[in-house]
DNA sequence: ATAATAACCAACCGCTCGGTATGTTGCAAG
DNA sequence: CTTGCAACATACCGAGCGGTTGGTTATTAT
């Protein structure tokens, strides 16, 4: 990788984290800039505004993790369980801090959808292809659960019942909570068996 | 009520509407100001900062609303009948707008709760105080209910599923998406009946 | 070797923000 | 009648923000 290439990542991976961490809004350029050890100049040289580098971070961070996170529980055999198995792990292995920083799509979706188009847009398709991968893993299973089901219903309930957790947690700072939360979620998608 | 009390009433109203479209650090204190017609003086004589001003909001705008609004739905016959009922009848009368604005106190606990005591403390006593609602309303019908229920996790994953919603149609822009996640809470609250 | 361009730096700009200092008005008690 | 304080108004401050400008260094193509 260039040295240009490299200084590029270095800062689409600092504000990637600056922006999960404080928000947007609330992310500093000079922060990003102390962070990375360079100046106002070179990040103007590979992003064209802080809204071109928050743009980079939701397609270029954002988007391959959230992707790659929620494709493995939802390929295996059973993706019911593997669904349960994911949430359960990943409230276990979560630290508490991370819990109570939420998750960096619904971060940026309480923040920015109802401020900026771009931003509002990419998160929806984002939340579009997660909710058709569980559609399709429910779909694949379909003969073993209930009939009456609408599985893109059921898919944003998941999603907004996972989302949901995360906010309660911060307030509470505290992973009690979100795991109570997550537990009542695994119950309800177990329950979607027949 | 006397005209500073006009006044100060006044301005609570209006810095409630504001933080509520566009949350509390996006509210401007000269957009208060011009909307209230009054000079900063007027604010900063009955509020000693922007952050008194923001729990003054809290404390006497959101908190009696948001009691008032789940005590009724919680205090009838049937509060398994009474919640849906209450959902579903909110998502239909709610403009897009409203739905898009999101609810105040899941807003608040999104932008507050991780930078500030004050609020993050605020919040999470008035998501105790909701979650000791919907658990005295079925522990009121406990005998109807499902045996292995744990009420509290309950109440906070209804909680979770609701907020989740309302993120849910921010990136939408649309009622829609709203509905099918109340419709499904629905089916979930129901189905907490034996 | 040199010209051109990519990659980067330092200084500065305008703007908005929350907050403050000082001044003015009006009512109400003594 | 005046004294005093509540209830405002006006003007200003420093800080931090995103963004721009003009210049410098490093790399690459010819």
């Amino acid at each position: 990788m260039s040295d240009a290439e490299q200084t590029r990542q270095n800062i689409l991976s600092v504000a990637a984290d600056e922006i999960h961490q404080h928000g947007y809004k609330a992310t500093s350029l000079s922060v990003i800039l102390n962070r990375c050890e360079i100046s106002k100049g070179a990040l103007y040289h590979h992003f064209t505004s802080k809204m071109e580098l928050g743009y980079a971070v939701f397609e270029e961070v954002y988007t391959p993790m959230f992707l790659g996170v929620w494709q493995s529980p939802l390929s295996v055999e059973d993706p019911i369980e593997g669904l349960c198995d994911f949430l359960t792990t990943m409230t276990e292995e979560m630290s508490c801090s991370e819990v109570v920083c939420g998750c960096p799509l619904n971060n940026l979706c309480e923040e920015m959808a109802n401020v900026d188009e771009g931003f509002r847009l990419r998160i929806l398709s984002m939340q579009e292809q997660l909710n058709q991968l569980i559609v399709e893993a429910l779909e694949k299973v379909s003969e073993n659960l209930r009939a009456e089901l609408a599985f893109s219903q059921v898919g944003y309930f998941i999603v907004a019942a996972l989302n949901g957790a995360t906010s309660l947690s911060k307030s509470s700072r505290n992973k009690a909570l979100f795991q109570q939360v997550i537990a009542e979620l695994c119950l309800y998608i177990r329950a979607l068996k027949k």
